[in-house]
DNA sequence: TTCATTTGACCGGT
DNA sequence: ACCGGTCAAATGAA
């Protein structure tokens, strides 16, 4: 069908972003080593883009693939009845989850990707250098959000992390429904969201973004930002975690009553307007 | 005290 | 039996 060729060239738009995403953080050590740097500013906004764009992309991505095979998933089986079977003392007694959704994408640097995840496990990997960490969407135990993600070191000198989704965000992020200050059916849905943490406190820190989705729309803000990576997640565990420094990933919660006013962002929204438009409108989200 | 992370154990799939 | 994914007690941080 068509739309197996829109998921390709999604795809191929994802990559794409990912590949300017690393070269934003390239430019952004750059700027960093030559110590002046005026323009980082700059540079977080545009790994701001990059990250709203790739989450924004993978989760319509996400969503689209489910429809398309959500008859080879059986809600009950990716839902909460992973625990079904737990018994009440004992422990690993689970039901594995079985995702035909998922995707992946390699970057240098562990940079936001606008929600918010916990860590609940740590493997060696068979002829891996690097152990992989899993992570689950924080607002699991609260909405039920069934997403996951690994995340494992897979290069050392050029740092290279490879990150992979499964399944799609049902949570809401703390959204207080109410002011709805856009509408998803207007204005397409390329409408992202920046805004700027003002002093990142790390150089790989990408400043913090959130994703205007179509189905549950909500305007965040930096009321709450929480870190969720350690630097030990990517490298040895030998490390104290006494200043996480080289990742973050971290909860963007949503107080829309403030008003919006960080929101003063006026040029950066075209920076990548227009391809994104071309594919939310091939997609028509 | 609360909440997140660490880490060894356990389980399912192959 | 092995490997990878998940659980949950222990531990640490705020």
């Amino acid at each position: 069908m068509e739309c197996r060729n829109l998921y390709g060239d999604l795809r191929k738009v994802i990559e794409e972003l990912v590949r300017g995403r690393e070269s934003a953080n390239e430019l952004k050590d750059l700027l960093m080593k030559s110590s002046g740097a005026p323009d980082l500013v700059l540079v977080e906004k545009i790994l701001n883009s990059f990250a709203n764009s790739i989450a924004r992309l993978s989760s319509g991505r996400d969503q689209s693939d489910e429809v398309s095979q959500n008859l080879r998933i059986k809600p009950e089986d990716s839902g909460d009845s992973i625990k079904s079977s737990v018994k009440k003392d004992g422990r690993g007694c689970y039901k594995r989850r079985k995702y035909s959704e998922s995707w992946s994408t390699e970057t240098p640097t562990l940079s936001d990707d606008g929600y918010a995840w916990r860590k609940y496990g740590q493997k060696d990997i068979l002829k891996a250098k690097h152990p992989r960490s899993y992570f689950r969407c924080t607002h699991k135990p609260d909405q039920g959000c069934q997403a996951t993600k690994q995340v494992q070191k897979i290069e050392d000198d050029p740092p290279k992390y490879r990150i992979t989704y499964y399944g799609h965000h049902t949570c809401s992020n703390l959204l207080k429904s109410s002011q709805l200050m856009l509408d998803s059916t207007s204005q397409e849905d390329s409408i992202l969201l920046n805004f700027e943490t003002g002093a990142s406190p790390v150089p790989t820190f990408a400043a913090t973004a959130a994703v205007i989705k179509p189905e549950s729309p909500f305007i965040p803000s930096l009321s709450s930002v929480k870190r969720e990576y350690k630097d030990d997640v990517q490298s040895e565990h030998t490390h104290h975690q006494s200043s996480s420094t080289t990742t973050s990933d971290y909860l963007v919660s949503p107080d829309i009553t403030s008003g919006g006013g960080m929101m003063g962002l006026p040029d950066y929204g075209d920076v990548f307007s227009g391809v994104v438009d071309d594919v939310l409108h091939q997609f028509e989200f």
